[in-house]
DNA sequence: AAATGGTATTATGTATACACAAAACAATTT
DNA sequence: AAATTGTTTTGTGTATACATAATACCATTT
């Protein structure tokens, strides 16, 4: 054994909260866990095996970012988006991926705008397969390095973040006809603009994707005449 | 009683683990708890006079909000800003505060309208008191009113979030010699874009006075010299 | 039967207990 | 003295215990 160094990674370890955290978010974003159902912490420590405590951890960091909503001494409820709270996401991430497609035409390195292409083309494959979940998975891994590209870390991940709120009426969106061509257009003038560093152009096919993702969406939840939304406003 | 009610206000009921929040995130952003100050769970909760379980929530919370970075099994540090990771929060927030003023410009109601000229008028009468804590907290309360006025309750909260983190460096910022007339003036501008209904021109003029409150912050920190930063890039 | 009052149950909020990793320190060896 | 190993201490991670608010249930009264 001359080099070898004996590397195991205790980086890896993660804390219980984490597990539980990532496997309730699942569980809402998949659907699994409906909005408005009740979230008892008792019930959910048993069914996973662990004690209260990583389960309340959990439940209180869902609840900063957007899936549970809390209430004193009554206790946490899968948050659902009413239309309007959707509208104020989607305005908010307009402008937020607008800006990282800015900052990205004009930062990027060429060792990322390989990348960029790369998942573009692996988009491009997925789209063709005609599997949506597939498609999901590289429309995501195609904005997480455009998100990088910009170089900035804070708004990598509140990208990320807005993105899980909304990631539950994802698919939906995209089983919406002729959705997954026109996004792929709209993916293609992003890498496009961001090419030949211009950043103008950039934000603005950055601009017009997130538009037409919010009225294809609305547009499906009008059809399956979803209430979503439970006893909320709008 | 004829039609008397009788409301009593459960509401202002607050979990220890909220009260514990708000007073470390006080300390932190008064500066109280300095930046890479290690934060000792059962040291604080005796401190408090509370157990370690609200002082870990608070923490936790803190975490999420970008006081205080957690290391596995290490513990809790509050956490300072790289001069890098002011720029990026102001990237956000210049954006964030420019949609808001946009929006507000599109959808303000005359009530609110007459607020913000009430906030900015207060905002006046203290900046000729010279004294910097109470402009500091009218010019929290001018934006408050601005925000609110966008109509989209998560950029409100977003926004409080960010301009919280900065908060640290604030009235160094406005120390900054004649920074005070100059943002009022950028004040002025941004109300008379709202007053008129010109979103384009209250984004524009959001953006400016983001840019300037920016550069005022980066140049007195150049000044005092600071390594705000500890062991950390940039 | 409806309404009121009381009791039991359930679940959250908080405190404490226990286990183990990490760090600090001391002791032993070279 | 330096290095290595063992031991102690400290602090986090997790589990559990206890107190109290909220709810549900039941009984009693009218």
């Amino acid at each position: 054994m001359t080099d070898g160094r004996i590397i195991l990674n205790m980086d890896n370890y993660k804390p219980l909260r984490e597990i539980v955290f990532e496997a309730m978010r699942e569980a809402i974003v998949s659907g699994r866990l409906a909005p408005g159902e009740r979230l008892v912490e008792i019930k959910l420590a048993d069914e996973m095996g662990v004690s209260r405590t990583p389960v309340r951890e959990a439940i209180r960091k869902l609840e900063l970012e957007g899936f549970v909503i809390m209430m004193q001494r009554k206790g946490a409820y899968v948050a659902g988006l009413s239309p309007k709270e959707i509208r104020d996401v989607f305005e908010i991430r307009s402008t937020l991926e607008s800006l990282a497609a800015r900052l990205a035409a004009e930062r990027i390195t060429q060792v990322q705008l390989e990348q960029l292409k790369r998942q573009l083309a692996d988009l491009e494959e997925k789209i063709r397969s005609h599997e949506i979940e597939a498609v999901v998975k590289a429309d995501i891994a195609f904005h997480d390095v455009l998100f990088s590209a910009s170089g900035n870390a804070r708004l990598v991940s509140m990208l990320s973040n807005l993105r899980e709120q909304i990631h539950r009426y994802r698919s939906m969106s995209l089983s919406y006809p002729g959705r997954m061509s026109v996004a792929l257009g709209e993916h293609r003038a992003i890498v496009k603009a961001i090419t030949e560093h211009k950043p103008q152009e950039a934000a603005e096919a950055a601009l017009e994707h997130m538009d037409s993702a919010e009225a294809s969406l609305i547009e499906v939840m009008k059809k399956v005449h979803m209430s979503i939304n439970d006893e909320r406003e709008e």
